[in-house]
DNA sequence: CTGAAAGCGCTTACAG
DNA sequence: CTGAAAGCGCTTACAG
């Protein structure tokens, strides 16, 4: 492959002017310019993008973390991202942290490998994770509020997307509303459940011990713990899950059992993917606009990266939409 | 950041030495080896990938291409690939090529950042691309075949898939089986027609001047184009297509005209994503076994870095299955 | 088993 | 507007 010594001497000048034409970086003549230009076609000339990255420059290369590959939001958050990075020439890098990695080391060998910029689903993230971030200099937006470290934040308000489903379930006058949450300490977990207690209690209804059931992100997850609720003796009449996957395990759980849903019980998702108006019935949901959210992100990173923002933390806020469908 | 000199006069040792560790291409006595260890865990030193990279080695990343990150039939060959990814360093990169851009744009800059390995959906791939990949000496593994270019395969009996499915219709009694395609040139497109044609011709059923309508890959698209075939003057009583995606697009456009499915009008669709079983009625489709392409593709790929196997070419054929639920 | 030195392919002061 | 030279942080012959 040719170098950029031989498009030099193809072109009859110095490396250096070469350098110029390709970064643009210092003013080169309109013949020069064109005899290099010919020269690069010519020989299709690629610049080593170790060697300039060595030389102090970017890697290209913005990653984005994710919990898991399987759940369709986040393949919608990456097609955000990549409308607005397409034309950039800079590659998306998309690695899930698997459920046996800690995400620290998914974190690392990103910095590892000096990635220009990264967004991050805090999943499980801690602030020191972040903070590795940080002192790598590596601008990073969080999808959600990461508590404590300053980069830029890209959410949805999920406290009130899940108050807002929780009171349309109390105004069709479901009496025993449970939450099935995903993982206990997971962010969207534990916003969605402030929601729905701050629902219940500005209903005057107290918070039961155990209104509260965790499973995982995904639609087995949900099923499981559903079944568990849907065989207590006190069967609940509601779930408000965390989000679609869960819902639809907890749709399963109720067909397993006979049960009709929403006459014997309702059952909300979150996130509205595709799915959520495939299934059967419906489900009522929250909209987060999973695509707009990638957009944001890119925008984001991309600011920081052509230095059009300093110090100061940026957070943008996109709007949820609750979503009335079959399962309520 | 400390870079490896530090870590050589931390460690009072050779930079060689240093690298010697790291690398593992030459021995290092024990205690040496131990100092320089303590040495990197205590500055935290990552080595520069940039300049690894331009002394020769690796990138340490693998290149998926597909057509759209919005078919979750992508992110679950991803997914695979993460499976066989994830212990081993090596970052996945997942570009779609987007509906406004060439598939060459993409490759391009894929070979110019010197990935070490791509898997390509030959969506629009034309043999030129394929070739540059080849002289560029980076190993690749296409999804389907590609004709003429010697890369490593890894495929389903799409023509059988097809073939068993419309097989499947005759059997059911259906007179007018017509054929919903993707874009009309792409490879799944092609041979999923040339099954439902051979399985027509078995049958002893001329196929028709209009058997074949094309779409693009997507929900919207089946929509629009089952819509202009189901207001034909003979409507079909029958539609292939050519993956889940139309197919659901078919279905709503069933629901769009008051028309029952399966009474008045089959559908099935091809890959059995997830929402394949949650539509309703749920779909007659064919199993395409995403994760397991993914990892397979990710093996091939393995061994061709590790430089377990030379010139020849492997082709693995993965099974499909017949799944009939309620929409046939 | 270890070290000194060359060089990978660029970019960027420095000099003109 | 252009060129010669230094140097980015590694790896790898070469030498011992």
């Amino acid at each position: 492959m040719a170098g950029i010594r031989e498009v030099a001497e193809a072109a009859g000048v110095s490396v250096s002017t070469v350098s110029q034409v390709l970064t643009r970086k210092r003013p080169v003549s309109p013949a020069t310019r064109a005899r290099v230009e010919e020269a690069i076609a010519r020989l299709g000339y690629r610049p080593h993008p170790g060697a300039s990255q060595l030389r102090g420059g970017r890697t290209g290369t913005i990653a984005l973390i994710v919990p898991t590959l399987t759940n369709p939001f986040y393949p919608m958050v990456a097609a955000g991202m990549q409308d607005v990075l397409l034309n950039r020439d800079i590659l998306l890098t998309i690695t899930d942290v698997g459920s046996d990695r800690r995400p620290d080391a998914t974190i690392h060998q990103l910095v590892s490998r000096r990635v220009d910029a990264m967004v991050a689903a805090p999943f499980g993230l801690t602030d020191e994770d972040l903070a590795a971030l940080q002192n790598a200099g590596i601008p990073f937006v969080t999808l959600g509020t990461a508590s404590g470290v300053s980069g830029d934040v890209v959410h949805t308000d999920d406290v009130a997307g899940a108050r807002e489903i929780t009171q349309h379930l109390i105004d069709r006058g479901r009496r025993r509303i449970v939450f099935l949450g995903g993982d206990e300490d997971a962010l969207p977990t534990r916003q969605r459940l402030e929601g729905y207690r701050e629902a219940l209690l500005a209903a005057g209804r107290a918070a039961e011990a155990d209104d509260a059931v965790y499973a995982d992100f995904t639609r087995d997850g949900g099923r499981r713990a559903a079944s568990a609720l849907l065989d207590r003796a006190e069967r609940p009449d509601a779930i408000v899950a965390a989000n679609d996957l869960i819902a639809i395990g907890a749709l399963d759980a109720a067909r397993d059992r006979g049960l009709r849903v929403p006459q014997d019980l309702a059952v909300t998702g979150y996130d509205d993917i595709e799915a959520a108006s495939l299934v059967n019935p419906a489900l009522t949901t929250v909209e987060n606009p999973a695509r707009e959210i990638g957009r944001a992100c890119a925008r984001l990173l991309l600011e920081r990266l052509d230095g059009e923002v300093d110090e100061v933390t940026r957070t943008v806020a996109l709007s949820h939409r609750l979503l009335v469908r079959e399962s309520s």
